[in-house]
RNA sequence: GUGGAUGUAGCUCAGUUGGUUAGAGCGCCGGAUUGUGGUUCCGGAGGUCGCCGGUUCGAGCCCGGUCUUCCACCCCA
């Protein structure tokens, strides 16, 4: 019986001419990354589940796409005494009334979970390459650079911009403090988006900054729901005061917060700055300090690497907070200037510690990632994709049958060893299929050799963007090509 | 995970207060041109109206459920 056939919700094919613009996007990144000295690896699609849940925090922990164990899973849990004992227990009458079925059924989960699914689908790029780090220390030389582009899946809900299974392209670099490296990231990034044509505004912040602001107004025992809120200041300005209010925040906190929310904006302001500095020195909170000292690092290797720029490479945004839990030094977002999508496109940031829960510690690393199917909607809705974004057939002989299509063959041969991508139709079709097969297709030139050239030693190759068509020596049909060449 | 929309031909969509054989444009196939695409003209195929159930004499239209896509929140690439 017909099933009508779909993917699953959030995934989605790709024809070839959406491959064409997507290896554009990844071909574009992955040249830069190289020209940066980065160096590619790749990691399973799944990893084994503890190596996953814990690092995103709860929120990431229920996107993360489980993977049921293989075979006979169900047996694993009837052939354990315990487990089985537990299970049963659920569908057991007598405590009918007495038992809280859902937490009774989330406890039970959360202890034989392993039994039911021991792996799952990589949720980032940054872990599963902690992991790799941690496994493969021996072997790697520190400094280590490397590059990973490969799709990651999500339990999300799909919309705009978001999908289940998408692209990231991630460059790291792990055993090394230097701020340089935060440089070079913004450098590469900057030269991405310009190498695609797209304006975007790359966001820079400090989560030390962030950490002696919390300090200052008190809330370092929220650290988190502090970021989560400020996060939201450029979307509702001062509105984040009131939310600050209905968490729970003092109001003592809340008006040392308040001091630092300039008219300004959510951007780094000289006076701020210069406030801050003040406040962290006054009472001696060095984290601020050294966050500080780290952004101008940053600034002033950016402004080196590239050239000083009047505009500036990047925008500072002290309100700036998002990246996942682990990001303890700067952080990085870009948003595209232009169109719909409102959301980031590339983020990243530094973390001094990803690799110690493996058991490597006082490693620090910094990366960014590019989400390169926001970045097709982007350049889609923009129309900013090259016309020519791959070579494609050049020349299409005809096909008349048998016995002509065997005399083309050597002459497809010369064409493709003089390095021109060339096909023979292959079924002797009417000529009006043929040469709307081309047309289709997008292939400028069409070679015809029926029994009349081959009788004349002659091939008619036609330009079908002019219309033109002309006679050519069978030798010389390579120069057919070339005068036309654009 | 919360809230709100959407689904009619391959694509974009129309379809009156529920009423007989559900339409258009584009695309596709064929012909005009038995060795010439794109333009033009003529003809044709293609739809269990997302799926399941209910209300009704009668459902593309009303109701419930479900799936998909989309939007906002949450979070993120």
């Amino acid at each position: 019986m017909a099933q009508k056939p779909s993917v699953p919700k959030g995934t989605r094919d790709f024809s070839p001419e959406e491959m064409l613009r997507r290896k554009y996007i990844f071909r574009t990144i992955e040249k830069v990354f190289q020209k940066y000295g980065f160096l590619p690896i790749e990691t399973p699609a799944m990893e084994n589940s503890e190596t996953l849940t814990g690092k995103y925090g709860d929120e990431g922990d229920r996107l993360i796409f489980r993977v049921l164990n293989s075979g006979t899973f169900i047996s694993n849990v009837t052939s354990n005494p315990v487990a089985r004992s537990r299970w049963m227990r659920l569908f057991n009458e007598a405590d009918e009334g007495t038992l809280n079925v859902d937490q009774y059924y989330q406890e039970a989960l959360s202890k034989d979970l392993p039994l039911i699914s021991n792996k799952a689908l990589r949720y980032d790029l940054t872990v599963p390459f902690a992991r790799y780090v941690v496994q493969h220390q021996h072997e790697i030389t520190f400094p280590f650079k490397r590059y990973q582009i490969q799709p990651v899946w999500r339990a999300d809900r799909p919309q705009k911009g978001r999908y289940r299974e998408f692209y990231q392209c991630d460059a790291d670099v792990i055993g090394s403090t230097s701020m340089l490296n935060e440089a070079e990231l913004i450098a590469m990034v900057k030269e991405v988006f310009e190498r695609l044509g797209l304006e975007v505004q790359i966001l820079v912040n400090h989560r030390k900054v962030l950490a002696g602001l919390a300090k200052l107004c008190r809330v370092e025992n929220r650290f988190i729901e502090f970021l989560t809120i400020l996060d939201k200041y450029d979307k509702v300005g001062l509105g984040i005061l009131e939310l600050y209010a209905d968490a729970g925040f003092s109001r003592a906190s809340i008006e040392r917060i308040e001091l630092f929310l300039t008219k300004e904006g959510v951007h780094w302001s000289t006076p701020l700055e210069s406030q801050l500095f003040a406040q962290f020195t006054t009472y001696g909170i060095d984290i601020g300090l050294q966050g500080l000292k780290e952004m101008n690092l940053i600034q002033d290797s950016v402004d080196a690497l590239l050239g000083s720029n009047p505009i500036g490479h990047f925008s500072s945004v002290f309100s700036l907070a998002r990246g996942l839990d682990y990001y303890t030094g700067a952080i990085f977002e870009v948003k595209a200037a232009e169109g719909s999508l409102q959301s980031s496109i590339c983020g990243g940031g530094r973390y001094d510690d990803l690799t110690g829960i493996f058991g490597l510690k006082g490693v620090s690393g910094v990366g960014i990632s590019f989400g390169a199917d926001r970045i097709y909607d982007v350049l889609m809705e923009l129309g900013k994709f090259p016309e020519q974004v791959a070579e494609g057939t050049r020349l299409l002989f005809v096909n008349f049958g048998d016995r002509e299509a065997a005399h083309a063959l050597p002459l497809l041969r010369k064409v493709r060893e003089a390095g021109i991508a060339a096909e023979l139709y292959p079924d002797a079709a009417k000529l009006k299929k043929q040469f709307a097969y081309a047309d289709a297709k997008g292939i400028p030139y069409v070679a015809t050799m029926g029994s009349e050239e081959i009788a004349q030693g002659i091939v008619s190759v036609k330009d079908l963007r002019s219309g033109e068509q002309k006679a050519w020596k069978a030798d010389d049909l390579l120069m057919a090509l070339e005068d036309h060449t654009d």
